[in-house]
DNA sequence: CGATAAATTGACATCACTCAACACCGGTGG
DNA sequence: CCACCGGTGTTGAGTGATGTCAATTTATCG
């Protein structure tokens, strides 16, 4: 395959959707891309693709999908850190660890294209714009796990809540995942009780109130922003705007 | 000054000890890293260095001297992300926003090194070991802000405070500012408090607690482990091992 | 030595967890 | 075609942990 086709071959990667939004993307940057990826790999429902503890040393895009990333305790409960949805990045922070710190399991059935960490870190030093761009995604999952910890620690469990689902809306239409003012769930109430440090019935219990405060409406995961200034107001939700990565200005 | 000279200047600074950890700096490496710097920055006790809101665009390293970053909620309250000590970087996430999302705040007198962001963005074009080391520092950044989410959302008080002190303790260890078995303390209760989604009363009586069942003896902000097992058992604590930055193969 | 910050204590109310039961759905195999 | 089953969503009762508020002591720093 040339260089151009195999950059096409990518053109659509809701991952690469995201990452020109930082950075122009060459076709010969994406035909570079292409050339460490794997191949394409599909993941079950419900297996688990990363487990705590173990080596595991790649990057995954995902294409289609979603997954979450989460830690098991001794005593059964489980946290999630952050769920992980289509354009996004499997691999962060496991891969850059002796061992996994976390494992990952697949909430749907997921489709990936993988490479090896190793083999990115070559390409960034060929191209230094890669290693930016793989600083941009890694701030910014910072940022997102920065929202989170602000959730749990300080926020009520309805504020969580209506800030986990504007987020998740935020996220979701970057990647034409969503419609303007409502949303399918790709999740089930056990996944996100665990993402806002909740107990399942409790969860339940302020989706409850969410709908009977008219904030949004939902029925059988469709979920639809009813009052979203409110909703806003409550979540204390704000979005957040990466700046764009500088350009090189002489030694490209 | 010439560029031996320069580098020397950095060579003990801990942020220089902590990045040798990860990747190999040569003298023209520091060099390079000290032309883009503008200078020392003294911040005092107290003084708000970046505020929600407004635009900052640096990265600070720092050099001597304890930070905050948090966000303030409109009900009052105040949510602690994580510590900032000596050899770790003031600007993440905040500098890589349109506007910071969060503030930092000096809880001791601080010295600092700062550059602009676009300037060591600039750096990493030329030399694209800077930008994997950057990538390493967000990721540890990441999986720092991992435990604390697993802490906040699904450990008790108690078991999240010993996990506090476990990380705190490694964290200063790794910039030589502890001893194997204690370290000072260089934040107050309201800080940690405020780190550790609690209220003042409850941490306090936690760290009582840790000290009547013999884990910690402390006094006066000086904490030692006296059995340094059963605390790590209690706060699940795990060292966390980041990988080596894979070196170039060829295309130096 | 006075003033301000930090640590400690106690009483009390309440939120959110636990545990348990039940309803509902879709799929699967007898 | 129907019975069963696992996953999911929903409801209720009871209780203990943890926040709030307020007072007090202790430390720190001009």
């Amino acid at each position: 395959m040339d260089a151009v086709n195999a950059g096409r071959a990518l053109d659509d990667h809701p991952f690469v959707v995201r990452m020109r939004q930082h950075v122009a993307l060459t076709p010969a940057d994406l035909a570079s891309l292409d050339r460490i990826i794997d191949g394409e790999l599909m993941v079950r429902k419900r297996r688990d693709l990363i487990v705590d503890g173990f080596e595991y040393r790649k990057l995954c895009f995902v294409k289609e999908g979603y997954a979450v990333r989460y830690k098991l305790l001794r005593n059964g409960k489980r946290q999630i850190l952050n769920v992980v949805l289509p354009g996004e990045l499997v691999g962060i922070p496991v891969s850059f660890f002796e061992r996994a710190n976390y494992s990952v399991t697949a909430v749907t059935n997921l489709t990936m294209n993988v490479c090896p960490l190793e083999a990115y870190v070559q390409l960034c030093y060929e191209r230094p714009q890669f290693a930016l761009a793989l600083c941009w995604i890694a701030v910014q999952e910072t940022a997102t796990y920065a929202e989170h910890l602000i959730n749990l620690g300080r926020r009520t469990p309805i504020e969580r809540l209506s800030h986990f689902l504007l987020e998740l809306h935020a996220r979701l239409l970057a990647v034409g995942r969503a419609e303007a003012a409502g949303f399918t769930l790709p999740f089930s109430q056990e996944v996100m009780a665990d993402v806002l440090g909740l107990s399942v019935p409790h969860l339940n219990r302020m989706m409850q109130q969410l709908r009977s405060e008219r904030l949004i409406a939902d029925s059988d995961r469709q979920v639809e922003f009813v009052d979203l200034a409110s909703l806003q107001a409550l979540g204390h939700y704000q979005p957040q705007a990466l700046t764009p990565i500088p350009l090189p200005t002489k030694h490209a």
